[in-house]
DNA sequence: TAAAAATAACGTCAAATGTCCGCATTTTAC
DNA sequence: GTAAAATGCGGACATTTGACGTTATTTTTA
């Protein structure tokens, strides 16, 4: 499982072969079956995720029970609560395995510590942050301005490779329309 | 102009006189007119703004024209597009005052230099981005769960001091309704 | 100060969307 | 292997929303 993690980290981060060893050596790996959650809302979120292996989902819940898919994250992506790690403060979000997954688990104690050994990890963390916010923003501009059918296009653009994983009613759910609407959309595309 | 940023920044980073002496030094002082733009769609952006006095307006357009506002920027808050300000990059924003303004201005070189050379800056400087982070989050799940009528209220009760300042067409575009689902909305509340 | 622009409400209408329902098929779990 | 659950389509209906045009009022600008 480690193997995974250890071919994505050496093509992202320039790092020796102690450093390497370092953020290995606090890891935890864990399997997760489908279905399995690895956070829940009210709970303080206590490590940083890394998928080996699988697809994991991030969402949240209304008061009236609704769920909504905040993310989605297959092999060699991240996931985590951040607001809940840095500030060890209840969780409002719920992770769970789409697949039976393989993941590394680091906790936020161990993972500062790497940063602050590993100015090249730090730094690439810092990139993923960036990315991350530039990946909100476009989501919310989407959200804003696009209609259910450019953003259900722009989804499967984005991700093909997710995309064929999930069902639709979680794709809706990400997209915020109703599974009604996405029926609807993929009828009308179908006819032409 | 700078007074504000100076009880600003004593606020919230702990510098010593040396260090605040260094960020004024680097910083441009420019007044802004209402309606002015700071940044245009296809221009790379290059500061970090600081805003001392006014109301700025970030957003983006579609194709068709449209204009959809990704955020507002009072008194004592920051304003920039970090995408475009890191890579270097045609920004997809528009920056412009809605009212009259004074803001201070820093390059990207400037503002590395600063973080490099003062460590709590730097920390400050990863504490607003992990907040608008959360913030980002925020505004995605309430896009995809809350009904117009629930993200008027939560823009209304989470920024009453903007909220007067602003024309409420530019809320509906930053909430992602129309001005008329808008109005239909506050008449409704004002019959209650 | 006067003309122009911006702002926001309103009415009407058509289109888009959601909810609720049932049904068929596939997938999962014991 | 079989029962149960999940998935996704479709119809009917009510509601919401947006588009467009009009108007009144306020604000800006020259």
């Amino acid at each position: 499982m480690v193997a995974e993690f250890e071919r994505y980290i050496k093509e992202n981060v320039k790092l020796s072969d102690g450093d390497l060893e370092l953020i290995r050596s606090v890891a935890v790996e864990r399997t997760v079956r489908r279905k399995q959650l690895l956070l829940e809302e009210g709970e303080v979120c206590r490590h940083k995720i890394f998928i080996c292996k699988g697809l994991l989902r991030t969402y949240r819940t209304r008061e009236n029970g609704s769920e909504h898919v905040m993310m989605f994250s297959p092999e060699t992506w991240w996931a985590t609560d951040p607001e809940s790690l840095n500030n060890q403060t209840p969780s409002l979000y719920y992770i769970d395995a789409l697949e039976d997954s393989e993941v590394l688990l680091w906790t936020k104690k161990d993972f500062d510590m790497l940063c602050a050994q590993i100015p090249a990890l730090k730094a690439y963390s810092e990139k993923l942050i960036s990315i991350n916010l530039n990946l909100g923003r476009q989501r919310i501009f989407s959200a804003l301005s696009a209609t259910p059918e450019e953003k259900y296009d722009e989804f499967v653009a984005s991700y093909p490779n997710i995309f064929a994983r999930i069902p639709l009613h979680m794709v809706a759910s990400y997209l915020g329309v109703s599974l009604k609407t996405l029926s609807r959309i993929r009828q009308a595309q179908l006819k032409r």
